[in-house]
DNA sequence: ATGTGC
């Protein structure tokens, strides 16, 4: 044990969590909770972790709700951290009988894309400047107030990339030229799920289910917090079998994005967790964890259909980040081809061993799937492939964590220079001044300790690392 | 997380 932790984990203990270490995993239970299960989290060494993350995952295991279901298990990832809803982000949930709206939130189908292109960092560099400009035009300025048929909205929110696909019979929008629709089509198997669940529209704000042309529909926007698309050098290839087949080569340039379902997400996370504090039986006193779980079998139908909704609207937004950003490179590099390695959401409920697994803010790890775990600004981010560890949930993290809240970076005194944030040498573009404080690497913990913990754990095995060479921030 | 909201 370690001995920061350890005088953290005994604190927990005196206000009444049960902790354990077995070597390998720290464990934490809310004492006299004995019939359920502990959660389990896998801590690398000298790794900062806040009391009330801790907290927040005890509560989430000694869920019940009076109507019935159960939890199963609950293990976090290494990076976890507290969460706004009440529960941790990093939380892996597993149930049986019921889900939790909360264990999601609000950034429904947060996720990670990862393109690479055979293009070199010097000619890439010769034309930075000019291809930040159009960037910047696509991505502050851009496309949010470009129409798109209410057929394809639909079509979208049904059925996702998929569907949307079917429906686009022109360019997508606000895209410069030609998007080559076969192309996208033939991605579609290395997007997670297909980029699609079953979903309906009426769970979608109003503004999307109106007659007509969807004028707003804020697609192809990057959305604040941590983030971000990142252009990358492919650093190190560690697994060049596996790389190879996945079409990533060392000197390659990469595209990392990571994003959301915005407005829809929030759109359905604020309302479904309203629902469940509406829904929890008259009678029985709020679990004063705020985390409120759905049992009825309908409303459990319900929400993961809108859930369902949301993640479709990211799955998309995430592609036309991408098209925006491959289009940009056609026109400065010529035909330049810039494939997609995989999308992966890691803010999702899903179907496991026939209950349901809630990852917030956690990547599936299953058996030879694509893992990506971005770096914070100017940090390595990694490529890697999920080992199917069942302990683990078949999860991994889905970055480094948080070690500053964004209120201590943006006032609270915090030094302002780019020396003490870490920010020398990075290249950040954003709109705001503001984000690449908030968003500094000073902001976040080290990544390296947390994936190599989860390598030496074998949840994961390392296939290429990734270095930043230009970060867009919202 | 949220075209954040004070």
């Amino acid at each position: 044990m370690q001995p920061k932790l350890n005088r953290l984990l005994r604190a927990l203990a005196r206000e009444g969590l049960e902790v354990a270490y077995d070597g390998r995993l720290y464990s934490v239970r809310l004492h006299g909770n004995a019939h359920s299960p502990p959660a389990e989290v896998l801590l690398p060494p000298d790794l900062p972790v806040e009391g009330k993350a801790f907290r927040q995952l005890a509560h989430l295991a000694a869920l019940r709700h009076p109507a019935g279901g159960e939890v199963l298990r609950v293990r976090a990832t290494p990076d976890f951290h507290p969460g706004d809803s009440g529960v941790a982000i990093g939380s892996v949930l597993h149930t049986r009988g019921l889900v939790v709206p909360g264990a999601i939130g609000t950034d429904i189908n947060c996720g990670m894309r990862l393109h690479v292109a055979d293009l070199s960092v010097e000619a890439f560099q010769a034309k930075r400047d000019a291809f930040v400009e159009r960037m910047k035009g696509h991505y502050f300025f851009g496309t949010r107030d470009v129409a798109m048929g209410s057929r394809a909205a639909e079509a979208l929110l049904r059925d996702g990339v998929q569907g949307w696909l079917l429906e686009t019979l022109e360019r997508p929008l606000g895209c410069a030229g030609q998007a080559d629709l076969s192309q996208l089509d033939a991605e579609v198997a290395r997007i997670h799920l297909g980029g699609g669940l079953k979903g309906h529209p009426s769970w979608a704000p109003e503004s999307f289910t109106r007659e007509g042309v969807v004028r707003d529909a804020g697609l192809a926007t990057i959305g604040g917090g941590n983030h971000f698309v990142e252009v990358q050098r492919v650093e190190a290839v560690e697994d060049r079998g596996r790389a190879w087949r996945w079409g990533v080569r060392e000197g390659q340039l990469a595209f990392m994005i990571h994003s959301g379902s915005r407005d829809v997400g929030k759109h359905v996370g604020v309302a479904w967790q309203e629902r469940a504090r509406k829904a929890w039986p008259q009678g029985t006193p709020l679990p004063d964890s705020g985390i409120l779980p759905l049992a009825d079998e309908r409303l459990v139908s319900e929400y993961l259909e809108a859930e369902a909704t949301a993640a479709n609207y990211a799955f998309l937004n995430r592609l036309l980040l991408a098209e925006l950003l491959r289009q940009t490179l056609r026109e400065l590099f010529g035909d330049v081809e810039a494939p997609l390695v995989y999308d992966v959401p890691h803010n999702l409920t899903l179907p496991h061993e026939g209950g349901w697994l809630a990852r917030k803010g956690a990547c599936p790890a299953g058996v030879e799937q694509p893992v990506i775990i971005p770096g914070s600004m100017g940090a390595t981010s990694f490529l890697m492939v999920g080992c199917g560890d069942a302990r683990a949930l078949e999860s991994a993290s889905h970055g480094a964590g948080r070690a500053r809240s964004r209120f201590s970076l943006s006032r609270g005194g915090a030094d302002h220079r780019d020396s003490a944030l870490g920010l020398t040498g990075v290249d950040c573009v954003t709109l705001r001044a503001e984000r690449r404080v908030e968003e500094a690497p000073a902001a976040y913990k080290p990544i390296r300790p947390v994936v190599d913990a989860q390598v030496e754990a074998g949840i994961v095995r390392e296939v290429a690392r990734l270095s930043p060479l230009l970060t867009f921030k919202a």
